[in-house]
Parts: C-alpha cells; sequence; structure tokens
DNA sequence: ATGGCGGCTCGCAGCCGA
C-alpha cells in the first residue's frame, strides 16, 4: 500500500499537476492539503475519473483538506472532536482498517503572534485528540502539512533560521509530544539524501538554489513502522512548470 | 531593513502562505 501526502495549493490550479503524478505514482491513498475549495467545487469528478475516491472539506481562499483513494473510507471524520474550530485542516477515515489522519497545521506566520499562539493552541488540540486515536487504532498514520522542521537537519540554514516559525523551540516540541505518542516519522527509518527538503519559498529561487524546510511528514504508529518499506520525498514535481511550492512525500507499507 | 513569488478575492491592491 502507497500513502502519500502533498500540499497542493490551491487545488483547481493543481489540479493537472495531480491526475499526472496519480498515473505515475498510483498512490492508494493520498492526503492532500491547501485545496481552497468549497466542498461544493470540489474537482470529485476529475479525481473519480483517475480512479480514486474522495473525502473532503473545504472552504474558500484558505486551508481546505481531502483523501484520495483507491477504496472508499470508512468512519469519514471532519476536524478535531469538540475543538470548534471554523478553520478546515483535519480529516480522518479508516482504509482496509488503517486509521489515515490528514492534516493542515497552521503556518504561525511569526513567533509571537496571534497565529503563533494559535498554531501552538491548535498542536496541543491535535496531540491530546491523538493520544486516545492512537490507542483506538493501532495501525494509524498522520500525514500531511505539519509546519514544522523537526531537526537541524531539516533546515537549510538552522543558524539563520534559529529561533524563526517553522523552527522555533515550542513549535519542535510540540512535534516532539506529537512523536511521544509512539509515533515515527518515517522518513527517518531509512538513509536519506542530505538536505532533503518538502518546501521552497516561492521567492528568491530557493528552489533551484536547494534552499528548503522538510515540514510536511508521514508519522505512523509502530504497527505501520514494521511494515513501512520506503519513504521518499518526490521533488520531481517541485520543479515542472507553476508547481507547488511543496513536494509531495509517499510511504510503501508492505501491507 | 525590506521584500522577494504565487494564489486568492463581489480583484485592479492587499491579504496570506511558510
Amino acid at each position: 500500500m502507497k500513502i502519500a501526502t502533498w500540499n497542493v495549493n490551491s487545488l483547481k490550479v493543481r489540479l493537472p499537476h495531480l491526475q499526472d503524478w496519480l498515473r505515475q505514482h498510483s498512490p492508494d491513498i493520498v492526503c492532500l492539503q491547501e485545496t481552497k475549495l468549497e466542498d461544493d467545487k470540489f474537482s470529485a469528478v476529475d479525481v473519480e475519473a483517475c480512479g480514486y475516491c474522495c473525502a473532503y472539506s473545504g472552504q474558500r481562499t484558505y486551508n481546505g483538506v481531502a483523501i484520495l483513494s483507491r477504496l472508499p473510507a470508512a468512519d469519514v471524520q471532519i476536524g478535531i472532536p469538540e475543538y470548534d474550530d471554523p478553520q478546515r485542516r483535519v480529516i480522518a477515515g479508516t482504509f482496509s482498517g488503517i486509521r489515515i489522519v490528514c492534516v493542515y497545521v497552521p503556518n504561525g506566520e511569526s513567533v509571537g503572534s496571534q497565529k503563533y499562539e494559535y498554531k501552538l493552541a491548535w498542536l496541543e488540540r491535535l496531540t491530546a485528540w491523538l493520544a486516545a486515536e492512537v490507542l483506538r487504532y493501532p495501525r494509524l498514520a498522520i500525514l500531511g502539512d505539519f509546519n514544522i522542521a523537526p531537526e537541524d537537519r531539516d533546515v537549510y540554514d538552522p543558524t539563520t533560521l534559529a529561533g524563526q516559525v517553522l523552527f522555533s523551540e515550542p513549535e519542535r516540541a510540540a512535534f516532539k509530544r506529537l512523536i511521544g505518542l509512539g509515533l515515527v516519522d518515517s522518513f527517518r527509518l531509512f538513509d536519506q539524501p542530505e538536505r532533503s527538503f518538502t518546501w521552497w519559498d516561492y521567492r528568491m529561487n530557493m528552489f533551484k538554489r536547494k534552499l528548503g524546510l522538510r515540514i510536511d511528514h508521514i508519522l505512523v504508529t509502530p504497527a505501520l513502522a514494521s511494515v513501512c518499506r520506503t519513504c521518499i520525498i518526490d521533488r520531481e514535481i517541485r520543479a515542472r512548470e507553476r508547481p507547488s511550492d511543496h513536494a509531495p512525500v509517499l510511504a510503501e507499507l508492505a501491507i
């Protein structure tokens, strides 16, 4: 089973890229973020034409998440239970007995801003909810744009970026608490090239200069980690014309 | 020190992303 996550930064604009990518990789599950589409505008027909079912929770302009899958989802959950968040950032479903949680963590704007406080509060709610979910679903994967680079090797320059949003201590501590639930960063199960990133700023030619951050992740429970065979970042689609600023992350489970 | 790109909007400039 191949599972993937990709922040498409507008599904409307990126639909051709997505269709190509689905045909190229034939993943079983794809978690999308920043679809930026209200539910009645979701391109369900185009996705179904590629052979995928979809579950989605969107809004216009900002945010929006979706799960595409070969088989239909069971027990779809939208949002974090008992957390009244108007922003569409979470969708979950069960596929062949595997619980898939798709997240778009708030970006946090800058350290100390209101959006930063919202990000930290949001992460606390996510972690509290997932603490129960990992017990309920031994085979669970959480995929998405976490907007956090966990370690020095996940950023192009840990000195310059120290204390900055996406890499600040409180954000990294929040990520560690999430990992502390017993989750495994599937990317680090394997040897990886140095300077492996998933996001590059559109500005300043950051992609061509290979200056990015690894902020999109696939975290899995130990039961799934033990059957995880590969985890890679697909930079190829980021190099195309009119790309998303994020690259997809793809993991293969021997299931 | 600032903004730099790209996507969005009852657009034509300003917000937001990360």
